[in-house]
RNA sequence: GCUCCGAUAGUGUAGUCCGGCCAAUCAUAUUGCCCUCUCGAGGCAAUGACCUGGGUUCAAAUCCCGGUCGGAGCACCA
């Protein structure tokens, strides 16, 4: 009784489903295959975060496999590799092996050469557009019954660059008449012209095709659960013709849909970005603006909490919605025991800063640290001759303001005058609890939004803060500090 | 045109396989209250959903059929 209750209460723990016939593999192994033909988005992670999440499950394996065997559509892009598994160790994942397909290309060309003496493969030089034609109407092209030796031939010279782009490709020969035009005799190899940007693979002519190549992968590094874009649902029926002719078994596989994120005007594509990253639009792919896994890092966003929000969208295949708010509150999770607090006025226009000398005033305000951390001792912020409200803050005239961590204050002509440290003004009265800064010694801050840059000082303790910490500005939000300098402090604007 | 897939609150998700315990779970969001020297944290509460029409059944979110809507593939992209 007592164990069924335990055992369920694990069970629940996490919420992605459970992976289909776990039981019957000795472990289980999957791989990530990101095309590195750009750095990551945010919609990237959801392959890591997910599949990484199972391997921790598991006590699995994973693979990252870069896929990159296009190297002019979706040209590689040589930065790109690293920056990948940077991502991934930021999110909190190591993969267990890293390999690139541009660098099995003779595994493949190997894997070819056994499908056509098995039959399953012919060489075919009709004209894409010809032979799209011929496969709607089910109808076989006239190589389709080549005998394996000229195929291999032919497949030989594809290899020894003989042909021009274009001109030769190699078929699976899977059914011309099924019902299902997506999977008719599909293209395994093409040549193109223009060479891998990897030196190593620079001199190949001969390229496979995602379908061919990554099934061939996925049996010879022995993946056991493939988890992939539902924009792969044929690839699996595809792939399994080949897996017959070879007499092996498909792993099992999973489907997602799409993934939207809210908050952002740039669309979450690696093409677009690029795009305006070039063009200048976005300082880079670090960009507050940028729905990039660099942007959010450098917002202090931990990666854990982009693979909580990722977990929590589960695997459905119906394309889903990811809510920023969403990355944000479990990031506060993570991030609010260790942010100090501090006071940052902004003094951005239309969000003019407003100078008050202060009469009377004790010498500096002593707010806490952190709230809920006594430990952490009190901060020193000195008052000065005046001081510095928020526009929003500046309370009528005659009216009080609590400047929080110093006392109660009246709007009295173009001053505020002291009226006391009774804690009673604003529990029991009512005055509104305000954050400032002094007008004088105070640091300069420069605070990156997604909305466009704020600048304000904060109070004077700021200067000690390191490039990397995390803070929460009071009553504004968390934010990284990007980097420290004489002129000014730069940090960047996570969340509220 | 052909072939697949999906549809639970604003968002995501549990439940659907094996119909009843579901006037539907949890998280997030929003709002209100409490607490707090932050608009953060914490506490409490409220808001809000089974796409639609039939059928089977004592009983349907769950099974069956039709429809609607959405998505994907039919690339010498990944």
């Amino acid at each position: 009784m007592l164990a069924d209750i335990e055992s369920e209460d694990e069970g629940d723990d996490h919420p992605l489903p459970e992976l289909p016939n776990v039981e019957e593999y000795d472990q289980v192994r999957m791989r990530l295959a990101p095309n590195p033909n750009g750095p990551w988005h945010l919609g990237n992670a959801r392959m890591p975060s997910v599949i990484g999440t199972y391997k921790d499950l598991y006590d699995g394996w994973m693979l990252c496999r870069f896929d990159d065997t296009d190297p002019e559509t979706k040209r590689p892009d040589l930065d790109a590799y690293d920056q990948i598994l940077d991502a991934i160790e930021y999110l909190g994942f190591e993969p267990d092996e890293v390999i690139r397909a541009s660098d099995r290309v003779e595994t493949y060309y190997d894997h070819a050469r056994e499908l056509i003496e098995l039959g399953g493969a012919y060489t075919c030089s009709c004209p894409a557009e010809e032979f799209r034609q011929l496969k709607a109407d089910s109808e076989a092209c006239p190589h389709r019954d080549k005998d394996p030796k000229t195929v291999a031939e032919e497949f030989e010279r594809m290899v020894e660059g003989d042909y021009d782009s274009g001109e030769m490709v190699l078929r699976v020969k899977t059914d011309i008449e099924h019902k299902n035009p997506a999977l008719r005799d599909w293209v395994a190899f093409r040549i193109i012209d223009t060479p891998h940007p990897r030196e190593e693979a620079a001199e190949y002519r001969c390229w496979p095709m995602l379908d061919f190549q990554s099934g061939i992968d996925d049996h010879l590094t022995g993946i056991t659960h493939i988890i992939r874009g539902i924009d792969l649902q044929d690839s699996a029926k595809r792939q399994r013709f080949v897996y017959d002719y070879f007499d092996w078994e498909y792993p099992e596989v999973i489907h997602w849909g799409h993934v939207q994120i809210d908050a952002y005007d740039v669309k979450m594509s690696t093409s677009t970005i690029k795009e305006l990253v070039e063009a200048g639009d976005l300082s880079g792919w670090d960009d507050p603006r940028t729905p990039a896994i660099a942007s959010l890092r450098r917002r202090g966003i931990r990666g854990g909490a982009i693979v909580d929000a990722m977990v929590e969208l589960g695997t459905s295949t119906s394309n889903v919605d990811l809510a920023m708010s969403s990355v944000y509150a479990r990031n506060r999770e993570l991030i609010d025991e260790e942010a100090d607090r501090y006071f940052l006025v902004r003094t951005d226009d239309g969000n003019v800063a407003h100078e008050f000398p202060v009469i009377d005033a004790p010498g500096g305000g002593h707010p806490p640290v952190h709230p809920e951390l006594e430990d952490r001792g009190t901060r020193d912020v000195p008052v000065g001759d005046s001081i510095l409200l928020e526009a929003a803050d500046v309370p009528d005239r005659e009216d009080r303001v609590w400047l929080k961590g110093l006392g109660c204050f009246r709007h009295t002509r173009e001053a505020l005058q002291y009226v006391g440290d009774d804690i009673d003004a604003v529990s029991e009265e009512g005055v509104p609890v305000v954050h400032w800064a002094p007008a004088e010694e105070n640091v300069p801050v420069r605070l990156r939004t997604m909305d466009g840059d704020v600048t304000g000082v904060a109070e004077p303790g700021f200067a000690d803060v390191g490039v990397d910490e995390i803070v929460q500005f009071e009553r504004v939000g968390y934010a990284r500090v990007d980097e420290t300098g004489e002129e000014e402090t730069v940090a960047y604007f996570a969340h509220e």
